[in-house]
DNA sequence: TACACCTGTAACTATAATGGTTACAACGGG
DNA sequence: CCCGTTGTAACCATTATAGTTACAGGTGTA
């Protein structure tokens, strides 16, 4: 199981594509609903920020979405959290002196990688926007 | 990233499907390939056996495949030892008393449903033979 | 200015998952 | 009987995850 991220995040990002008064939209506020800690959702925030999807500014409550929520993607939203990182984990070392061994690494990475595909079609289908929808807000 | 017991379970069942000789067919052995330890081999062979992928016998060296290789698709594998799991983790008790997290459980369950569909697909039309074809054994 | 409130971030902690290891009972074949 | 093997419990080390405390520094207002 994957952690809970990426759920965090699509959530964070649904209550400041809602909120149009930006005083109440604080971290404390955000926590509330998400049912965590101020300082969770900051280092949350931070990272949103830094792949530019939102804006923010110090001392002042309140962000901003920098990509409309028709246009921001569920990808882009789990690219900005979990980085270009593969699915699923590769053992490392298996013993080059086995047939299997030697070639097995490579071969997954090919399963992976087609698995994969199908998710980022399925991520990349799919918006904030329709998010919001399914949200009735 | 997910833990490397699916890459694991796929490097333990292409050994047994291809090593014809039973009485090498050991833990050990198999952890050699892996490079592990026994242990960890026949508990994960615990968990394939549960699932009727394949057969042994206590006392004795040797595995056998339940199923052809051709019709072992890589959805069971991985269902037999993440067993019927969601992908990624929804966080737990959102306020209700928020519009979105009164919903977002529900519809992060939508989202993550068809992101899973799409990887069931692409795990269910690769078989253990298409693995052992790319290994070229 | 003084103050209240906020963000940003470092540092620490508790919990859980993961994988490795030791140990040993039970089984099978020579 | 003996040796090698499986099956499994128990324990440990490492790491990931998320929660928490603490505090520096920004912002608007009385």
């Amino acid at each position: 199981m994957v952690n809970s991220r990426f759920s965090v995040a699509i959530h964070i990002l649904s209550l400041i594509a809602t909120t149009s008064d930006r005083s109440i939209l604080t971290s404390d506020f955000i926590a509330g609903s998400v049912n965590t800690n101020p300082v969770v959702v900051r280092r949350m925030i931070g990272v949103l920020k830094k792949a530019g999807l939102l804006s923010s500014q110090s001392g002042l409550a309140g962000y901003e979405l920098l990509v409309e929520p028709k246009d921001l993607t569920l990808l882009a939203i789990y690219q900005a959290i979990d980085g270009p990182e593969q699915l699923f984990a590769i053992h490392d070392q298996p013993n080059p002196a086995c047939a299997v061994g030697r070639k097995i690494q490579h071969t997954l990475e090919g399963v992976y990688t087609s698995v994969w595909h199908a998710m980022v079609e399925q991520l990349q289908a799919q918006t904030l926007q329709d998010v919001l929808d399914q949200l009735r807000i």
